[in-house]
DNA sequence: TCATTAATGATAGTATTACTATTATATTTG
DNA sequence: CAAATATAATAGTAATACTATCATTAATGA
């Protein structure tokens, strides 16, 4: 069906969504709502009203509301590994591939047409605004051993690699792409809701330059 | 009566709760369950039952949990500043002004003895573990005026004032710092939780290390 | 010292949430 | 066509996040 298929963990769903009609609307949906009225407010009933059908439904592609964030996310991190390996195919160092990485990260995406069930950019917004959540919790143990945040670690591994391509004696390559990704997301928040903790009221290309300057500075070799 | 006072906006409690022996044991106790059980898992009744008195006391004091945690993240930040405060008056250089204040945001804080009302250890490991969840909401504009966010925002403003005493020229200090800030308390959680996500298998002496290796190579003139 | 006020305790009640369960109906598949 | 499966419709429950009321106690001040 779909050209392009993102990977995410099965155990976090009850039942593929990408596997029925029905499934990809709550995932449409609950995109939506989850962006447009916080995470805190979203609740199944209301995800079952907008896909017109009911609460029931929801429960038996999702356990919970956690779990339906966490796949959100996951799907992101997952999509964004494919969007970057397309875009290094086109590149040679893996400083320009760094750099290419952090845009991705920060600049608005575009819709991919192979994907009508997801809009991407909502999708962004959302994991801006939601993406600690998953992790910041009491379960997070568990919820590790299931999986649930194996997108975030990967995509930390990839970038970390590059790094170490770059100069293999650095030390910390995973603290250092955890850090960036997440002040990624964290300065897009802050521009636009905290400015006086970001210094981007120029826009997206300050947090782009911010960023880049503070990852290859940590990485060279000196 | 207390030879130490931290200022918390007054937006940030219904009842000043240090002004009474109650608001006081809902502070301790607070702090105790929240770090224990988690902030999702906290209720004022709860909470109530913890001090020996009733969730409407709590309610007296607080309007709800959110601005409960608010007040406690505020009382934290603004500590840290005092802190920080007290220790540079015996360091001359911004340089090690900065790498002190990197070491107080990681390494174990020990009680205070003037304020036998909080223990600040663990209410350094509430702000590790739930700190984001006062700023990532739907309300946080309308909470970001009523000064929810002032000491963060004032702890920031401080580190970024010092990287500029460094380099006058440097563009990004304020970034800069709620990054380091927000890394600072994230590798803490991933060390324990997640370690794929950071490199300290070594302990809080290597996230100091990363974090002040970042901090300087950043700032520096080159 | 008494009267007033303020703080707290005890209790009740409400709307919403986060589920679980049941049954009916429609659809698909073998 | 029968059987299995997915979904819709509905009901029900325990917990949560409050709001409200009233009684009791303690503190204050004329």
């Amino acid at each position: 069906m779909n050209a392009l298929n993102i990977s995410v963990s099965a155990k976090l769903y009850n039942k593929n969504p990408e596997e029925t009609d029905l499934g990809k609307r709550i995932l449409s949906k609950s995109i939506e709502l989850t962006e447009e009225m916080g995470y805190e407010h979203v609740t199944f009933k209301k995800i079952g009203l907008a896909i017109e059908s009911t609460e029931a439904s929801v429960y038996r592609y999702f356990q919970n509301k956690h779990q339906l964030l966490a796949y959100l996310i996951n799907w992101y991190w997952g999509w964004l590994e494919v969007k970057m390996a397309q875009e290094f195919m086109m590149l040679n160092s893996a400083e320009d591939k760094l750099k290419r990485a952090i845009e991705l990260l920060v600049l608005p995406m575009d819709e991919d047409e192979r994907i009508p069930h997801i809009d991407e950019g909502t999708l962004q917004r959302l994991v801006v605004a939601e993406y600690p959540k998953i992790y910041l919790t009491k379960e997070v143990d568990a919820e590790n051993e299931e999986g649930y945040f194996l997108g975030y670690k990967r995509l930390c591994d990839t970038l970390g690699n590059l790094a170490l391509q770059i100069n293999p004696g650095y030390k910390y390559p995973h603290s250092l792409f955890s850090t960036v990704i997440s002040a990624a997301q964290s300065q897009q928040f802050f521009t636009e809701h905290l400015p006086r903790l970001s210094d981007a009221a120029t826009g997206r290309g300050a947090i782009v330059e911010f960023l880049t300057e503070m990852t290859l500075n940590s990485i060279q070799k000196r």
